[in-house]
DNA sequence: GCAGCAATTGTTCAAGCGTATAATAACGGC
DNA sequence: GCCGTTATTATACGCTTGAACAATTGCTGC
């Protein structure tokens, strides 16, 4: 005797990618990327395991979208979070905190990266991706830091700026990471004002331009 | 018939735990951790999988090991490059430097490193091994900041050391990993470049104190 | 030289992997 | 309200995995 089948509802493509990109976040977030395994993807994503290579070329490919999605994600936060200051200087000073700030200081976040990151050297796709994205960071870090100088009354060049957005990127970075990592050690206020002060330092402002709660309206 | 089973020698524990763990690392390097199967990693080895449950209470006994390798080999890179140095601000920069050259800056062990970091959010065996190296690291910061500082004839405070240190870790943390992960967009001499007047600004030092080639007998 | 022990091998096993494919349920057009 | 299309399920296949275990080899002490 068959025991029938179960029955089902068809969901638009976006939707129907779009969760399955989900459920491979949510295993590899939960056990490691061994763990995502189609099986367990779908099941995550109430369906079966079949369907996926009906919306992907393969479990690769699936792969690396959804590695895309997370790294845009955390820009997109930093950036969005800038846009909401008034002054050039505002807006620096909240993108330098977003990133060390929930939601990207994020436990689910960093296995999500990390997972991702020992791809890089072995699958150029991967490494395309970060590359894509790192690129993307560094511009927004040096349209940030361009318009503050240039509110400062201080003109800077190219090749300065870049220089800059290359330091804090890497400052920023290793903070997000270590501090994600060891949350234990850092509260977040504390890891904030932290990266403020060393990014006033990189940039050589006097102590406090940025890390004082000067900016109205930005600390509670 | 059968073949035969074919002749071996016999190696000392210490040996062969070696071997292994080295071979362990080449497979995690070359095929990353998924291509690092007990299998080849016998076959890297020269024996055969089963032995591997001689030595290890099993593969991820095995992988743990070869994390600590890895994490102390880096670290005790940069020490012994800083101990080279006859004065504190000599070891200082010697320190920075060694973090962000070869054989530090490498694409393999960048693979290594990140194969592993992806496990301490899921494995606490992991996260003890990460958490005792990143302590290890700021110690000898702190140590070597507080050399200096000395030797400038600045005292500095333990909690202010601590908070350099940290800020100084994550800085070259950062160049690291994105200067090994870009290796094309960063030659060896600007990347320590750069993290040299990084290092200068966030200790808010003169700039050229640690980066120019003032410090006899360091730079070619 | 041989006895005993430990290291190493070869083989087997169940589980789980990604992929392929045929059957079927759901939906849109008419 | 039926019909063609296709999204989805179910099942199967071929392979690889980590682990287990008995058989056998090499070494060491005597």
């Amino acid at each position: 005797m068959t025991a029938g089948r179960r029955s089902y509802t068809r969901a638009s493509e976006a939707e129907r990618r779009e969760d399955l990109i989900l459920a491979t976040l949510d295993c590899i977030a939960e056990f490691g990327i061994q763990g995502a395994t189609v099986r367990q993807i779908a099941t995550r994503a109430g369906v079966t395991g079949g369907l996926i290579r009906h919306y992907f070329a393969g479990k690769d490919q699936m792969l690396q979208e959804a590695y895309r999605k997370v790294m845009t994600g955390m820009t997109e936060i930093a950036i969005q979070a800038a846009a909401e200051g008034d002054t050039a200087r505002a807006r620096l000073q909240r993108f330098v905190v977003a990133n060390v700030t929930p939601p990207v200081t994020d436990p689910r976040t960093l296995s999500l990266w990390a997972a991702f990151i020992s791809h890089i050297q072995t699958d150029p796709s991967f490494a395309a991706i970060h590359r894509e994205n790192y690129l993307a960071f560094l511009a927004a870090l040096e349209g940030l830091l361009s318009d503050y100088f240039q509110e400062e009354g201080r003109e800077l060049g190219q090749t300065e700026c870049r220089g800059f957005a290359i330091s804090l990127s890497a400052l920023v970075d290793g903070l997000w990471l270590e501090g994600t990592l060891a949350a234990d050690m850092f509260s977040d206020r504390a890891l904030a004002d932290h990266a403020l002060s060393s990014v006033e330092a990189l940039l050589r402002l006097e102590p406090g331009v940025l890390s004082s709660a000067s900016i109205a309206g930005d600390r509670p």
